[in-house]
DNA sequence: TCTGGGGTCCTAGGACCC
DNA sequence: TCTGGGGTCCTAGGACCC
């Protein structure tokens, strides 16, 4: 979808439309920009960007914040309307999905009219435009579908997919990014091209494990399947103060709601955790984390405010102060699934702490 | 200029077991 | 005098994506 966020808020306020739109958190709130309509992208306004710089640059935009109940909205709107082509429908995010159309392209349909029949379905139904990209595998298809937005249909033929690729930076390949860009660089591979000429066992040194993958992929070979269902592996909820916040009744309390915040999102989902994880971001952006199992899993607000106040308070130190307070529950399970410890008349949540030394060691424990 | 919030995956080191 | 090897689980940090 095009600058989804932003087209879904033209789409509902008229008022919006041929105006700079920037979804976001405010500025005062050190917000950054999650979607910026097409107006402001002029501007230079970017996802990701500060909301700070961003109305500085366009000091016309008018900002607004996000809704992502609306968002979800749309995009099961937009999904069905795919899964109606294909039950092989993978969904990266809320505006975006893979669909494999090959049972459609064996029966002799052409991508570019799937592709069209597609826009206009989805134009007409929720008035929204999209870019679609086509190709023989995902990579192809997702690096051709970002390359005329908006509004765009790219398709790339069978056979050409390595020229395709060939000129592009490396940096458009999936799972590279600043940084891995600037390893490559340093062994002067810029383009896809310069990586798919250099041998695999170049790219494993380079790149590591993802090495194989990625030298694969520069030459245009990518044979993952479009995976309908993943299962998901964490939950979380995390949030950015206004203003830094020392330890006190503000930053506990931010605690308890962002654990609250979880559970429900845990519970919601049918789901309990085994671990528990709390980040914290301290004023000069250094960021850590901490976790701990527990041994039944939990989806209870109070269990995990349990479990979180005992890792924040293992870790903070007089006169830190945090922008930024997350909690992370991982190690799923479902929530049908109690084993033993709770029928054997446990009532308590045991915590084996290993993280640190100081007051407990492993073996200790504390219960709620 | 001052840096969100939701995630996934990988790496490295240490504990622990046989 | 010199201190295994393989495997698994856990924790912390970091790169990356939308």
């Amino acid at each position: 979808m095009d600058a989804f966020y932003a087209s879904v808020e033209q789409l509902d306020n008229p008022a919006l439309r041929g105006k700079p739109v920037v979804v976001g958190g405010s500025a005062e709130g050190r917000g950054v920009v999650a979607a910026a309509s097409y107006e402001a992208r002029k501007f230079g306004v970017r996802s990701a960007m500060p909301m700070s710089r961003a109305l500085r640059q366009c000091p016309d935009a008018v900002r607004v914040s996000p809704r992502f109940d609306r968002y979800g909205e749309v995009s099961r709107q937009v999904m069905a309307i795919f899964r109606a082509l294909t039950p092989l429908v993978e969904p990266l995010s809320l505006d975006e999905a893979f669909l494999d159309v090959t049972g459609w392209v064996r029966d002799g349909a052409a991508p570019e009219r799937i592709a069209r029949e597609l826009k206009d379905e989805v134009k007409s139904t929720t008035g929204l435009t999209l870019s679609v990209g086509a190709g023989s595998n995902k990579s192809i298809a997702k690096i051709a579908s970002d390359l005329r937005k908006p509004d765009g249909l790219v398709v790339v033929p069978v056979g050409t997919e390595a020229a395709f690729l060939a000129p592009m930076p490396v940096r458009a390949l999936w799972g590279i990014g600043p940084k891995t860009e600037a390893v490559l660089a340093r062994a002067g591979i810029r383009t896809i091209a310069d990586l798919a000429k250099r041998s695999e066992a170049d790219a494993r040194r380079l790149l590591g494990s993802s090495g194989e993958f990625l030298h694969a992929m520069a030459n245009g070979i990518d044979d993952r399947e479009v995976i309908i269902e993943h299962e998901r592996k964490s939950v979380g909820a995390e949030r950015t103060f206004a203003r830094d916040l020392a330890d006190g009744p503000e930053l506990r309390r931010a605690l308890a709601d962002i654990a609250t915040e979880v559970a429900r999102r845990l519970t919601s989902s049918s789901v309990r955790a085994h671990t528990i994880s709390i980040k914290l971001r301290y004023t000069n952006f250094h960021t850590i984390t901490r976790q701990s199992s527990v041994k039944t899993a939990i989806d209870d607000a109070a269990v995990i405010v349990g479990v979180a106040t005992h890792l924040f308070e293992n870790v903070v130190a007089p006169g830190d102060e945090f922008r930024l307070l997350g909690i992370q529950c991982s190690r799923l399970a479902e929530a049908g699934e109690q084993t033993a410890l709770w029928d054997q008349g446990s009532d308590s949540v045991a915590i084996v702490d290993t993280s640190r030394g100081d007051d407990m060691g492993p073996g200790d424990s504390a219960t709620w």
